[in-house]
DNA sequence: TAAGATTGATACATCAATCTTG
DNA sequence: CAAGATTGATGTATCAATCTTA
């Protein structure tokens, strides 16, 4: 369609929008720290969600459903489960529609409030959890923690729940 | 379907599977530190898209774009653009098609390479990006970096980028 | 044949609207 | 009406297969 010859905008030099935010070196070494948290989160998902996949044919989210209704004691109302997971309620619809056909949970209506849902791990669930677990752990342990010393680990905790608990509010 | 009056199962006590990693006070501190930094990606990501989204209008993807072209001097191969972007092939191929049709950017033929395509930023994708980049940088500063001493910034930066060159070889 | 990019089928998430029960 | 959950329409990502050029 448009040739290479005829370029219909000969490029200017880049923008350096960023001037004003970058000009102090404190500025600099945070815009850094927010570059490699991003690539390390999707380098990280990435590899984590492929090891599960491969392992034991099991997707990340399907695992951190089973994680959530193996704490709570087996059963979550559908409420409770779509902010655990940070999913919106018509996304867990669907996931749980799925898990449900693949026999890792199963749906009850909860009788003190009929409209309410509750959502039970199966003992197939279980069974897929118990033999997932090792798997990712093993992975989260390989892929992040191997790499963070005590004091290390102590401030990316520290940091994150402080930056995370600043927004939801 | 299924009455909560006869629960199908008993709820079992929950599995520890994890006690062979959280034993040890270090892999708890760890998996803390791993849950925080979920958490935290998650919530900043769905802020900063949505604060993007309601000032410019400009998906955070579709900044992605602009950033690395306007730091690559306005243009990019295909190819090259999906590995900055951390995305699959096909995946860019849809993401310039929306982006063309708004008019951000422009596919034009690489002259030496038949095969390749080069993406350009047009005049209106520039605009796009100075528009956009303060909105955007004001909220990694308020939400990321405002929380961060130099010191957490630079354990996070480094700490980070140690973990994500360690997974893609 | 291989590299670069696109296309077709499909998976999964969201919003807004709707249904059911309180 | 409000709360909890589901449904319908839609957006956007992926893999595998395909097309074009080297």
């Amino acid at each position: 369609v448009t040739t290479a010859d005829k370029l219909p905008h000969p490029p200017p030099p880049p923008t350096r929008w960023y001037d004003a935010f970058v000009g102090e070196q404190p500025e600099q070494l945070r815009l850094e720290a927010w570059r490699a948290f991003l690539v390390a989160h999707a380098r990280l998902t990435e590899v984590l969600e492929r090891e599960l996949r491969e392992a034991r044919d099991l997707p990340l989210t399907w695992y951190d459903v089973l994680v959530q209704l193996n704490e709570q004691g087996g059963s979550l109302r559908m409420k409770e489960l779509a902010g655990a997971l940070l999913l919106s309620k018509s996304g867990l619809t669907r996931l749980i529609d799925r898990m449900s056909e693949a026999n890792l949970v199963q749906r009850a209506a909860d009788p003190g409030d009929r409209r309410g849902v509750t959502v039970l791990m199966t003992p197939t669930g279980r069974r897929a959890l118990v033999e997932a677990a090792p798997v990712h752990l093993r992975g989260v342990q390989e892929h992040f923690a191997a790499h963070l010393n005590p004091d290390e680990a102590a401030v990316l905790r520290d940091a994150l729940t402080r930056i995370a608990s600043d927004i939801r509010p």
